[in-house]
DNA sequence: AGATATAATGCAAAAAATTATTATTTAAGA
DNA sequence: TCTTAAATAATAATTTTTTGCATTATATCT
């Protein structure tokens, strides 16, 4: 009997609310809802990757041409996102910061360092035991952040 | 009764016994063992921080100001280093890349985000689980990073 | 110790990543 | 529709990291 949790694939929040969560952001804090922030939150959404700036800019490139978003706007973007705790950023091995939205349930990475792939998980019992460390040392959380390195099942083989 | 190991500070490798591996590991591979590299595990080392390439080259120019050592030559080390396993990068916050020295136990972040004060820590309980989950999960574990964010006992008061 | 081979260094240039500036466009509200 | 304030693209400027190369230093061999 496990307390495993995988598969955040399914997404667990219609992007229809993710939409309608950001306009009631933006208009809370007077700031315009942008075709170009629009298109940032959907690709973000529809990748379900983790992306860097960079790589989040090329596929907006891709399917938006007629829209020519520069790579500022990315990057102010993903700082609003991040922010306003939509967006989660994270940063495995040699490359740099990857972002992904936040609106699926918390969880955190197992990476294989041999093909790069990453299965996403959770585990009731080390997120208990962590609010109790936390505790016995006076610590208050907000947020964590684990990744675990290693070699997949298909790697191994 | 807890399972938490916190103040890694007292030294667990003496710097000898370090600097001795670190020769071993040039001769093993051909490298060359050059003052930048000593003082380049020194002050790591000494400084016994989470040390940026920045901050790390800033602390050298700062202590041996005779050897004007190039930060590209922090970059390369600290690059050699961490293949050799004898430092272990992390990324908290905004902020880029920091570098520690492995050699000292294996250990978890504590990371108040008001003050920026570390704390390392060991739970015996989360290490287990982790293992766990990999062998459910059909992956074999190389290496893990955690980091917890908050507000420390003090910056509460 | 001196000669030789080869790795490492510093410096400067290059490349990548991020942030700031500004004129122009666009969204929101009256 | 008109007004105004924010956002954008484009570009420049910074900052961070990597690379190329001529020179220096290290290890090994006589
Ligand atoms: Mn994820
Ligand atoms: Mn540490
Ligand atoms: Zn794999
Ligand atoms: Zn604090």
């Amino acid at each position: 009997m496990s307390n495993i949790i995988t598969n955040f694939n399914d997404k667990t929040v219609k992007y229809t609310q993710l939409l309608s969560d950001f306009k009631i952001l933006l208009k809370k804090n007077s700031l315009k809802f942008t075709i170009q922030r629009e298109v940032i939150l959907e690709t973000l959404y529809k990748s379900d990757k983790h992306l860097t700036p960079e790589s989040l800019h090329h596929l907006i490139k891709e399917n938006f041409p007629e829209l020519k978003t520069g790579i500022a706007t990315v990057y102010r973007t993903l700082a609003l996102l991040e922010d306003s705790d939509m967006v989660t950023s994270l940063s495995f091995g040699a490359q740099g910061k990857k972002y992904e939205l936040g609106a699926k349930e918390h969880h955190d990475h197992m990476i294989c360092t041999t093909c790069g792939d990453i299965t996403e998980f959770v585990d009731e019992e080390i997120e208990n035991r962590q609010d109790s460390i936390a505790h016995e040392l006076g610590f208050e959380i907000s947020d964590h952040s684990m990744q675990i390195y290693g070699i997949c099942k298909n790697c191994k083989n």
